[in-house]
DNA sequence: TATAAATTCTATTAAATAAGTAGGGTATTT
DNA sequence: AAATACCCTACTTATTTAATAGAATTTATA
């Protein structure tokens, strides 16, 4: 995972404790939960455009959370921020991509080895939700 | 997973369906798997460094496998040539680092879940063998 | 014993990604 | 009007990835 989506995963999880009063401000988020403010900028922005966060501009302004905790799925925010969940390229559901080297999916080990592994971390990540690491 | 990952268990698989009788060329293995040549003999280094694979030098020489397929953990592999299995290195048993922006990973949410995760994707991958890739 | 075949070793490279940093623009409150 | 805080674009630096290149070494065999 990179820093980016850990950071993300951090700064939605110190805005849940918030929810649904009031707003944080980036210079707090990156304060509280060691994360560089100029790059949490960049990420909370992204959280915006993917419809988990919205802002308020201006002096007091700040970032909320738009859905409830617990409806933000793990999941959605990793694959924002990093893409597939899967390993392969060839078992990814979202972001699939045939391999180049491999004549035949279906009579392909290593396809359904990994697409098993996909499997089950697939069904944690969408599972568990923001509310899971308050 | 990298692609040198992959090359490294298709070229494996290539192996265990000769083991125990003969031996095979690079040249052989990068046409039938479709793996750059020169690539490949990187990969087929690492693969005997570690202990994996022997080889032959010379005229009819190659590569083999000295172990059985069956006793060759496909999570040995992706440690070998991508590192830590985990997602985050806090949760890594063989790769682990703390995480500098986090003050106690006891009661960090994030930890917890990802382990859940590390734990069931380690599981499979130390069960899985090159003979289920086959 | 020369030659061809094959692995081994070291170095280089081009492209992509990661992890930020910088600085100004825009909106809002006081 | 001034301060605050988000918004946006661009840039930078380091690392990793995915190879490629070429020569050195070893071995079988003709």
């Amino acid at each position: 995972m990179s820093k980016k989506c850990k950071y993300a995963f951090k700064a939605l999880a110190h805005l849940a404790k918030r929810y649904p009063d009031t707003h944080c401000q980036t210079a707090e988020i990156a304060r509280l939960e060691n994360i560089p403010r100029k790059f949490l900028e960049l990420i909370l922005l992204d959280l915006k455009k993917g419809g988990f966060v919205n802002s308020k501009q201006g002096a007091g302004g700040g970032y909320y959370l738009v859905k409830a905790p617990e409806t933000i799925l793990l999941g959605e925010i990793y694959r924002l921020f990093d893409g597939a969940i899967a390993l392969l390229p060839c078992v990814s559901l979202k972001f699939y991509e045939k391999c180049k080297d491999c004549p035949d999916e279906v009579a392909c080990g290593l396809h359904r080895v990994f697409l098993q592994i996909r499997d089950q971390t697939l069904k944690l990540m969408l599972q568990k939700t923001v509310s899971d690491i308050l």
